[in-house]
DNA sequence: GTCTAAATTTAGACAAGACTAAAAAAATAT
DNA sequence: ATATTTTTTTAGTCTTGTCTAAATTTAGAC
């Protein structure tokens, strides 16, 4: 059974981890935990001696089975949680992330099970993000960012890729979240921002911003 | 902010208190907290420090009102989540305990009032137990033993002092839950066992049994 | 009152998880 | 191909919370 830190490193490699499958750098894991190279190089060893990690000195590293269930065990509970959260308590989309990440790590076969039938099975959290079911199996949902959408295109949004609470403020404040219809009217070479419809009225969105926005195309 | 090993310490001193205030052993702590005396020193010195409790060398402790205040809030969380494990997840009594020991170090302010209302303020968790409101006030149930009942009384279930998983299923098969109605036929002077009516049947019960039910008397 | 037993504290060690500083390896530039 | 920079690892230290063994204080027996 995995450490508290030990789970949150596993996650850490999940989100890392993409889908051509090369090597998660040191360096890549220690930013993305707010530690120090030395630190992340300490607990790769402890995973790779546990069975979570496959570890080349030097290389890098790469979730086993073994691993990739943990770290996807720990981000359904995270999910779940966050539905719940919102749904059933009142909190908002920015407000959730923080006390997730208390709440996943709450061993409890049974409490998770109960979750997921509670809040009937959902299979996106707040933010748009797939939740795996009891197997481990993550839904797969085709998302696109914003920014790679043309003009003329007629979207709806998923997801957002940055779910920090700033970002996700600024898209309350401009009336964007899930479900929501944009409509691509022109994009700017210079800056690559975006002149979108939103509830039928124009808005300029930056680079940045269409950069973290997932959509469908409808 | 108490660490969770300093909540868990604090609890066990709230539990250790006697209402005649007498300092809580160094002994006692370790025993319940099942860990060595040494380890019980060196974070009542931490707890000291902190200003959590105030500690008499080689005489023991008590808290201080910001250490009770601590002990109560995670004995607020713990009860609060055992409702809503046995109310909204189906757990039966027996199963809360360990997970409601996970979850009473949850840290949210907002989580833990929403919860709160999402029960109804319950007043006492699934054993009878009383919990306390978000200003740290214990509703006061006068409760007594069943145990130093006299032959005749009529009485009604309404908390347990051991909640061990053994015990409460000792209760779920002599189906005694909090409201059942117990009179007191007899007591056998020499094993202090009891002769009762338990849902119009007579049952035995033993003087360890009768020491751990909590009735009102009728 | 002294002697013994029990309770408590101190001293020193260890594991987990983090850090700093320095060494070693890999990648990049010229 | 060598020099420089970046990345990664190692070595040693720190804190938290635990332990064992030894020392000290208190309590109980006589």
């Amino acid at each position: 059974m995995a450490t508290l830190s030990e789970e949150n490193y596993l996650k850490a490699i999940f989100h890392l981890t993409t889908k051509d499958n090369t090597l998660v750098s040191t360096n890549s894991i220690a930013k993305k935990m707010k530690t120090k190279a030395s630190s992340a190089t300490d607990m790769i060893k402890k995973l790779s001696d546990k069975g979570h990690v496959d570890y080349q000195k030097y290389k890098g590293v790469n979730l086993t089975d073994r691993g990739r269930l943990s770290a996807i065990s720990v981000i359904r509970k995270h999910r779940l949680w966050e539905v719940f959260l919102v749904k059933k308590f009142n909190f908002s989309w920015d407000e959730v992330h923080e006390v997730a990440e208390q709440l996943e790590h709450i061993k409890s076969e049974k409490l998770i099970n109960e979750l997921d039938a509670f809040l009937d099975f959902p299979t996106e959290d707040p933010h748009g993000d797939p939740i795996p079911n009891s197997e481990g199996e993550m839904p797969n949902t085709k998302r696109v960012l914003l920014s790679m959408v043309n003009p003329g295109d007629n979207c709806i949004c998923v997801g957002v890729k940055d779910s920090s609470a700033s970002f996700l403020q600024y898209l309350d404040r401009y009336k964007i979240t899930l479900g929501t219809q944009i409509s691509v009217i022109s994009k700017e070479p210079f800056d690559e921002s975006m002149l979108v419809m939103i509830n039928s009225s124009r808005k300029n969105i930056s680079k940045e911003v269409a950069n973290n926005i997932l959509i469908k195309i409808k």
